[in-house]
DNA sequence: TACGAATATTCGTTGACACGAATATTCGTG
DNA sequence: CACGAATATTCGTGTCAACGAATATTCGTA
């Protein structure tokens, strides 16, 4: 994973495109009339996500159609996963670092009696 | 999910920071050896990581072991989760709004005769 | 080819933020 | 309580990015 994406979604506005496309491929002009945002600015904004890969474009006509790619969708989705470990809620690594330093500090303590 | 959470992992070094939480709580001297960082940067990093619920830090002494949170890390989980239908690549939407902008097409050149 | 619709890009401004240096705070110990 | 270790906070600086307005581009159609 790269932070890039992540920082992507950070910005507000870009999230709020993005959760938008989540239900299906948006032209500009609609995404602009459902986010109440500037033309420029969607189009600033798709950019960017276009940039880091997270949508793609298809040309009609005028029109461009923008949808969601599913590799840096996945690739977050497999990025997350690795925290397993955290969110299941284990907290044994932290119980064995504190009981370390706990040891660590009594002998320190012994060490200096 | 809010934006904040990944606002603030969109940042290389408050990436490279959980990144290393992942492993396991750790100290600031700690972190900022393994990550070549200043004290001063990897305080503010990590205020700003607790700020937006991304860690919590656990006073040892003088130190405090920082540790990353299960509810936020759960919560990008669920959201991500929620783009199952991206990943794993359907395009029938798509398919289905191309075909209906086709028709329109149609339609309208056939009015226009 | 001229025109309009849809979108992209440029540009100047402004606010936010990462950084480093310096200082302040917390806390155990002599 | 003075001191040092570990960490937090403050402050000034420079950079970057979001925004709005204006302009440029793309593309179908008359």
């Amino acid at each position: 994973m790269n932070p890039e994406t992540l920082s992507a979604l950070g910005e507000p506005n870009r999230f709020r495109i993005v959760e938008l496309l989540r239900t299906g491929p948006r032209s500009v002009n609609d995404i602009r009339g459902r986010l109440g945002l500037r033309q420029s600015q969607v189009s600033q904004h798709l950019t960017v996500l276009k940039a880091v890969g997270l949508v793609e474009a298809e040309p009609h006509a005028q029109q461009r159609l923008y949808k969601l790619r599913a590799q840096p969708v996945k690739q977050l989705h497999k990025w997350i996963d690795r925290y397993r470990c955290i969110w299941e809620e284990r907290f044994e690594q932290m119980d064995e670092l504190v009981e370390e330093m706990t040891r660590k500090e009594k002998s320190d303590a012994a060490g200096r009696k």
